[in-house]
DNA sequence: CGCGATTTGTGCACGGCTTCACAAGCGCCT
DNA sequence: AGGCGCTTGTGAAGCCGTGCACAAATCGCG
């Protein structure tokens, strides 16, 4: 995609990387982009485990997946670990984004402003509505599904955004991945069956609330149990209570 | 809150659940409920795990840390099988939610269908900004932050959504845990930092979308290897390609 | 030029989660 | 009543991830 990118001599791009690390780097881009505004130009594993709320240790072992990236009794170079993060996760350019969808959650999506600001470009949104197709949305015009294989192609878009009814998501991924997408962003509350080499990430907003539920369940019976043993309890459970990510 | 649930002669509400086995029991009980619209009312784990989009052998042992529920030979009750993942997440009664932040997100929560049918009551929308006070959202009028300890009283509430942009965020997490919330949904990218036995989880979206975006990328370095060995890297993938759980 | 302060990079051990494979239990059919 | 097929529940092994603790490396200062 990018420039000389693809060629074989540039080496492999990290494909053995351990996917929890993958999981956090965004968190540190975020955090270094911060740390950048204000003024920063090292960081120390320390403090830039603290920006993102990990521990420093794991962080350092993040990094050091990325080649030697700190100089010892310095830091890191903000803006240099900023880039190779970037190189990384494959944001050196601005990737293209379909979104499937536009209801209630579909709308709050095309509007958010995060996406843009973060390495992606909402490029087309989809429905099947046909009382929708037309309707303007944050500077874009609403699209039938139907045109899907188009715009997928013109666009060069890879990755997409299901934010439909769970009843229409698999047609809606099927179409998706016959049009050329291979990953997708799944909101709606259902599995989705890919072929091989696509990848599916999930996002339930109930689950997420219910997994709260159980906690809070859970911490009132401990309130309610007579004092020593329902603290003692509560105590043991301290470690849970920061950063329970995603 | 419930009924006669407090008392101290009720049980350990399983306190001892694995982290990840509580992640999945929303899943589980989402895939009974279709099956139990479906008309079925037994379910065998390699049928549950299939709609459930997990190894059949992790879903017994997930199950099997609720008690005996399931008769060998013919499989688990589906409706008895909802009615103890219920009584686990602490889902017998309907939680009041409260929302704080009513921008272009909030907006989409407050309207959100899947919280109601899924055991949540948005309860309360809250914003900084006296020029959304008093609007009405789905039934529900927009109140002031300032009157968070009041309401968060008068509902009961324990758990909050928080949907303000990153640099509101912390101060909200804040006066919602002076207000007595004990859980918190956050959607703002940023890290909280809350006191001990507050629960915090956080879903980020242009997290999500960067995580796909490395798989993309390095698919697409696969893809621009010379035949064979670019293939059989693809082929190596083909594990992580289903279920990439959030 | 050398020393000490500081911070990275990592070996190692530990715990949790996943997966396989199989014994135990249940119902049905003869 | 007895056997057979099916399905659960679980022991055990292996893998991944985490966190401690320390050696190696770098900078600044005298």
């Amino acid at each position: 995609m990018s420039q000389q990118r693809t060629g074989p001599t540039d080496g492999p791009d990290f494909p053995d990387l351990p996917e929890a690390t993958v999981a956090r780097l965004p968190e540190y881009l975020r955090a270094l982009h911060n740390l950048a505004e204000d003024g920063h130009d090292t960081v120390s594993s320390e403090g830039l485990a603290a920006a993102a709320g990990v521990n420093s240790a794991k962080l350092r072992k993040d990094l050091s997946h990325l080649g030697r990236t700190g100089t010892r009794g310095v830091g890191y170079d903000v803006t240099l670990l900023i880039d190779q993060i970037e190189q990384v996760l494959g944001l050196t350019h601005r990737r293209a984004v379909a979104l499937v969808g536009v209801g209630n959650l579909g709308h709050a999506l095309a509007g958010y402003a995060g996406f843009g600001s973060r390495g992606f470009r909402i490029a087309a949104l989809f429905d099947a509505d046909h009382g929708r197709v037309g309707e303007h949305i944050n500077g874009l015009v609403v699209r039938h599904i139907d045109d899907l294989p188009e715009v997928v192609e013109e666009e060069s878009i890879s990755i997409a955004v299901i934010a439909t009814p769970a009843h229409a998501a698999q047609n809606v991924a099927d179409r998706l991945v016959a049009a050329g997408v291979t990953s997708v962003l799944n909101f709606a509350p259902c599995v989705l069956n890919v072929p091989e080499g696509v990848d599916v990430r999930k996002v339930d907003l109930a689950i997420e609330l219910q997994i709260l539920s159980f906690h809070e369940h859970r911490k009132s019976a401990l309130t309610a149990l007579p004092g020593r043993a329902g603290q003692d309890l509560q105590r043991a459970n301290r470690l849970g209570a920061e950063a329970v990510g995603s």
